[in-house]
RNA sequence: GCCGAUGUAGCUCAGUUGGCCAGAGCAGCUGAUUUGUAAUCAGCUGGUCGGGGGUUCGAAUCCCUCCAUCGGCUCCA
């Protein structure tokens, strides 16, 4: 008998040679029913292979994210069941499971495939999976699969197989399909009731853009047709939130192809949004004890090639600025920390200055890639809400977790309520992709992984994301209906002081050289922007909206009450004004509602009389009379309470 | 930059296989109406069919090219 340990720490005995099938069957049939991948020991097994020692034994099912992958991972193998047999003859890269469904690169030779195809394809993967095929797993030797691959002339296979350890080879066929696979997958393809290929995109092999384009299919799959109705519900969702789509509505931004690519028009209502963001930051960071300071948008060539930008990414960039000088070049800046580091090295720095915090609201500008322009979250001219922080090497934890703070302080007053931190590491396997010495990169490292355990935030650590320069914490939101967002980034650097030679007096009367913190709680007011319309779909906190309350009169009679009213608002400090188009009340109110105005002031004949105005919330509807005066305490009050949250 | 798709009025979209002066709704303008919590009525204006080139008796429609946008890939100091 073998002992199988269950995460709850219950143990049951069972005979040697038990597919994990059975062990869940005799659980309970519930749970056979859903049950889609197992782990042993830490290791995922196909449900159907034997059990032949103890072990600890965790079973997945939809709800999950084990689950759904190996859920998804079987769906790209049917899909390519169902391609194949679609396009006899095209060659297959690789098929994972990813976030939201699966996608496989496939090489359709001369065929061409477009987004019509896709229905028959799907049509042709349910028939499959009707069919109930199993995953049947088989082991060859590495020369026993090169060579299945070679014959069938298929070069992407044999390039994957030549990179595995021979004795790991594993493949899973389903019905007329066989693909190389690790595995694990579900037991049958029954369990695949519903599907969706969502898209059709190219993608280099292996990533690298040197090599050959793929065709990509995207897809994704549902153990029920009501998870599917609902999926596609959310993208719709996402669709109507877009930032691009509302802030053309709500004339927040525009895009002009004779300004050009990916660079922002501000129109006065988003300017006046971006303005409201920058002072609420400015204030946080004035309490902090940052310093503002403004930096021009060009810099000599000379500045660049110190900080070693020039070197890593001159050549994609803006070229240099010609003058009538000869030999005189100057580049757009790319960033702000080499200005900053000459304001910081103007004068002598004594241990007792520092930390300085220098901040600025800084224009950059970066040549993306054309195909990689989009909308406001990746563009070619944006302000970075930038600051610097030159410190002491035992004062970096601290400063660090202030800077945290701060980034969490504006989450939480943006009601950006779950969000995640990523630790970006060197790549240890290419540490020659990055500048300065080791010492330097591991106290970085160091510091940074201290400041978030004492910070206690929940954190996933990557390897090979870093910045050329230094590590970095990145944030990462979650928005109102689940989509992943990267915000702030807080970055250690030992590099450029190096480069700029920076230096404080220390208390032993020598010189020492700082160290930089570069940090950006929005990321870029671009970005940051775009995140907040997507989040709130254009309901913006009150504090933040564009106009806080419009003022409707019945009829073109009250238009001077109506004025009146605005008056004493204005004179609050609320931003309102007064619609007095000659249109019907239900015109009026249909229309505002549309433009996402947090309350609409309604009056006429009776509120007149009374000196009152009927107050209709955004969302909520009637709430009732008051007077101007106490509408005003009331909003008062209320974004009072938004910005102490 | 690469693969694929798209581009018709300020906005959202029709325009079948090339064929009479290119259509609708909304917005705008003019007038009537003076309105009570999500669209009052009538009339009018508005388009180099993304730009350029070509094929054709004839091009929004077919071909080439450039520009821009969208979905991905690559990239993201």
């Amino acid at each position: 008998m073998i002992t199988i340990t269950f995460p709850d720490g219950n143990a049951r005995n069972y005979e040697p040679g038990i597919s994990g099938m059975e062990i869940a069957k005799g659980i309970s049939p519930r749970l056979a029913s859903e049950v889609l991948a197992m782990k042993l020991d830490g290791l995922f097994y196909d449900l159907n292979r034997p059990v032949v020692q103890d072990a600890s034994l965790v079973f997945f099912k939809w709800e999950d994210e084990e689950g759904r992958q190996t859920f998804w991972h079987s769906s790209s193998h049917l899909m390519a069941a169902a391609l194949e047999k679609c396009y006899p003859g095209i060659k297959f890269g690789i098929g994972p499971a990813i976030e939201n469904g699966f996608y496989y690169d496939v090489d359709f030779g001369s065929k061409n495939i477009i987004e019509a195809d896709l229905g028959q394809v799907e049509a042709a993967m349910l028939e499959l999976a009707k069919e109930k095929q199993l995953f049947v797993r088989r082991d060859l030797s590495k020369a026993q699969a090169l060579q299945t691959y070679m014959d069938k002339g298929d070069e992407y296979k044999c390039e994957l197989i030549n990179d595995l350890q021979d004795g790991t080879i594993s493949f899973y066929t389903t019905g007329a399909f066989t693909d190389l696979c690790r595995g694990p997958h579900i037991p049958d393809t029954s369990l695949i009731k519903a599907i969706k290929l969502t898209s059709i995109a190219g993608a280099y092999w292996r990533g690298d853009e040197r090599r050959k384009m793929l065709t990509r299919i995207y897809g994704i799959s549902f153990p029920k047709k009501s998870l599917l109705d609902e999926y596609l519900l959310m993208l719709e969702e996402a669709k109507k939130r877009d930032h691009r789509k509302i802030g053309k509505e709500m004339e927040l931004f525009a895009f002009s192809p004779r300004v050009g690519q990916g660079l922002p028009l501000w129109l006065p209502k988003g300017a006046a949004l971006r303005e409201r963001l920058e002072n609420f930051l400015k204030a946080v960071q004035k309490k902090h004890g940052y310093q503002q300071v403004v930096s021009p948008h060009i810099g000599q060539k000379e500045l660049y090639v110190t900080s070693g930008h020039y070197e890593k990414y001159g050549k994609d960039s803006f070229q240099p600025i010609h003058t009538p000088q000869e030999g005189e070049e100057f580049l757009l800046k790319p960033m702000n920390c080499p200005h900053h580091c000459e304001i910081y090295k103007l004068k002598p720095r004594s241990y007792k200055d520092l930390p300085v915090r220098l901040a600025e609201f800084g224009t950059v500008y970066r040549y993306e890639q054309s195909g990689e322009l989009h909308g406001l979250t990746r563009v070619r001219g944006f302000t970075q809400d930038d600051a610097h922080i030159f410190c002491r090497p035992d004062q970096l934890k601290e400063e660090f977790c202030k800077v945290i703070d701060i980034v969490l302080y504006i989450f939480k007053t943006l009601s950006f309520n779950d969000y995640t931190a990523q630790v970006s590491l060197r790549d240890p396997k290419d540490t020659q992709k990055y500048m300065g010495g080791d010492e330097h990169w591991e106290k970085a490292e160091r510091a940074i992984i201290e400041a978030v355990a004492e910070k206690g935030l929940t954190t996933t650590v990557v390897e090979g994301e870093a910045a050329f320069y230094g590590p970095k914490l990145d944030f990462m939101v979650r928005d109102a209906i689940g989509r992943k967002w990267q915000l702030g980034t807080i970055q250690v650097d030992y590099n450029l002081p190096e480069r700029f030679e920076l230096e404080y007096v220390g208390s032993d009367d020598k010189r020492h050289r700082p160290v930089m913190i570069h940090r950006a709680p929005f990321g870029s007011m671009e970005r940051f922007v775009a995140v907040l319309i997507e989040h709130t779909g254009g309901k913006f906190p009150l504090w933040l909206a564009p106009e806080q309350a419009v003022i409707l009169p019945i009829s073109e009679k009250f238009n001077d009450f109506a004025k009146k009213v605005c008056h004493v608002l204005n004179n609050s400090d609320i931003r309102a004004s007064v619609d007095d188009r000659n249109e019907t009340i239900g015109r009026k109110i249909r229309e505002h509602e549309i433009k996402r105005i947090p309350y609409l002031l309604i009056v006429g004949e009776k509120e007149e009389a009374a000196e009152l105005v009927s107050v209709r919330k955004q969302g909520e509807g009637d709430k009732g009379q008051m007077t101007a005066v106490a509408f005003a305490a009331m909003l008062a009050d209320e974004i009072k309470k938004q910005q102490e949250t």
